[in-house]
DNA sequence: TGTATAAATGTTATCGATATCAAAAGCAAG
DNA sequence: CTTGCTTTTGATATCGATAACATTTATACA
């Protein structure tokens, strides 16, 4: 039955104690002087009621919220699953909770997100990539906490960053497969306007091809920015109709080359022999998958650490932060079967 | 810069515009009574001073959180992935945000996330499974909100339930190998103790087996329970290795299946010519690989949607609830290429 | 034993928004 | 222009814990 009664507060407990309700909040919290015979006393009636902490009410008292936001474009993607698992690691010891959203690789939605979670006064927000709207921007700039972008270095960085240039990781791959020997190669990416890290993947093949004095037409954007699988099947199939004699293609995550590899697979051509394909992220699937996935390691479970340190830095600051504002991991290629 | 000073107050806003706190209040929320005149120039101060409202404030005076809770043992799993996007998709529009937290497999764990969530008083709470520490079902029976059990159809609910019969559900995979004339059948499972689900889909062998009057020694226990791949090789390995002319072998996850699958062919095996494999879970890499997973469709999704319904109707419950207490869903055997 | 110091507990004010009730302003109809 | 109604706005108390300060009790040491 839906228990409608009011749930018991400290003053309860401090009733059924016999003590005043000041001693209770401090009894229910460790390293706080009270007996040990009172807290014993305290801790009983506490049980005996069924008692728990509103921390609203303990939040709103204290000025402080005990968590921190962090944004995801997507909750359905192991890259970024790794981040938050690593980032809330980093921080259980701190007493801090996570509250995560996800921006559906939406900037008006991720500004709708940063307003919701702005509103809940964390006490430190962690966003993925340095593309947002103006007003988000602004609510970030304004709100009073430490702010970090992630999975990227923005050109005009809001605060910090703890991040990597898309750009020059996806270079690595093309390099790769250029001192192959291959020249006919080519890109399958997602939607470049909501996804600014893909479309910085796509800059490294232009750049890396130019450099080499290299055509980088052979491209297929697939719509889906929520990343998976069947869009590197379509992918590659559109790519291989259009320039049957590609030798190399990188695609923009794992998961699309999964699709793409196996899709070749079905077309009865072989991969690596008949045609090379890379991916990005370095997800599990691609060490099992035969072939397995040559690809680049960015390093997703780092990039959660290290703004988990960064936070707990920056809120335990006494005076001036000494580290740098701009941490950048090291992406690197992971020389597998595929490629 | 960080900046240290005041976030401004309804009360500055109100001061700003010349009005009372309380119409302020009023004009930031929808459907309620305040001239547009009014609504504007309030609306025109708020942004001039960068306000955000501040929700723990509101939450604790109006007695609202606005957000529930959902637990779920792991965050790097597509198939509970699915279901918290289902989940929190159908209560956007409530206005209810989600609070996710990840057990990790651990009924200890489990109640520890459980008693810090309801330190935050979500107005419903969802957790995953029916295996809990004995204070944790305390605390769930206590808390005085919905509690719902998903993925799982416990014998002893604790108040609501949207899940399935996980032994009925691997019974399907067994009686499609027997159909098919196997009888030299196996299964890879996970941490029985640890995970209550894989345990019945384990059940769920047994029962079948015997049903039939075959062994069911055929087994290999993988250690991790967050499952991922690698268990599936060595799970596959050890099984050919003792018994090696097994037939067919289900595995307690379509990750399993991969790497149990993808392990097969580096041994130079053919699936399903040689053994055929079946998974867990439907999740979208067993569309793709080659050969495609045979697998069991939960309806991941569809038990995120149903407890979100479940919850909106009994927040907005005006009398008695009328919908059943526990919702099934129907798993149902998708038949592909590995079996 | 008495004084100094530390430890344990209590008192009061307060965080910022909202519920509730009260008052003022706007408006229609006679 | 006045009565009676609706709409809009305001004043005040309040949610439950905690910070800050005050007081009491325990402990140490001369």
């Amino acid at each position: 039955m839906r228990n409608k009664t009011k749930l018991p507060t400290m003053a309860d407990v401090a009733n059924l104690a016999g003590v005043s309700s000041m001693t209770v909040s401090r009894a229910l919290k460790p390293d706080t002087s009270v007996s040990k015979a009172t807290r014993e006393k305290i801790q009983k009636a506490a049980d005996e009621l069924g008692y728990v902490l509103d921390t609203r009410a303990s939040e709103f008292s204290s000025g402080k919220s005990g968590f921190v936001a962090i944004t995801i474009p997507s909750i359905n993607n192991g890259n970024f699953a790794d981040t938050v698992k690593a980032f809330s690691d980093g921080l259980v010891e701190q007493d801090l909770q996570v509250l995560l959203g996800y921006t559906n690789y939406h900037v008006d939605r991720e500004e709708q997100l940063v307003e919701q979670l702005l509103k809940k006064r964390p006490e430190a927000i962690v966003v993925t990539g340095g593309m947002h709207t103006d007003r988000c921007r602004l609510l970030l700039e304004n709100s009073g906490i430490p702010v970090i972008e992630t999975w990227d270095v923005p050109e005009k960085p809001i605060d910090h960053v703890v991040g990597f240039s898309n750009l020059q990781a996806s270079e690595l791959m093309f390099e790769h497969f250029i001192a192959q020997g291959h020249k006919k190669i080519g890109f399958i990416g997602g939607d470049n306007a909501r996804d600014s890290r893909g479309r910085d993947r796509y800059l490294g093949f232009c750049n890396t091809m130019e450099k080499h004095g290299l055509a980088s037409d052979r491209v297929s954007f697939q719509e889906l920015a929520p990343f998976s699988m069947e869009p590197g099947a379509s992918g590659i199939q559109s790519i291989m109709k259009e320039w049957p004699d590609t030798e190399a293609v990188m695609c923009v995550s794992d998961l699309i080359a999964f699709g793409a590899i196996t899709e070749c697979q079905r077309m009865g051509m072989n991969v690596p022999d008949d045609i090379k394909i890379g991916g990005f992220g370095a997800y599990e699937l691609g060490q099992f998958l035969n072939p397995s996935i040559t690809t680049i390691d960015v390093g997703a479970a780092q990039i959660g650490k290290f703004a988990a340190e960064k936070i707990i830095e920056l809120l335990s600051d006494d005076g001036d932060t000494k580290s740098a504002k701009i941490v950048k991991t090291e992406p690197i290629l992971i020389k597998r079967q595929s490629a």
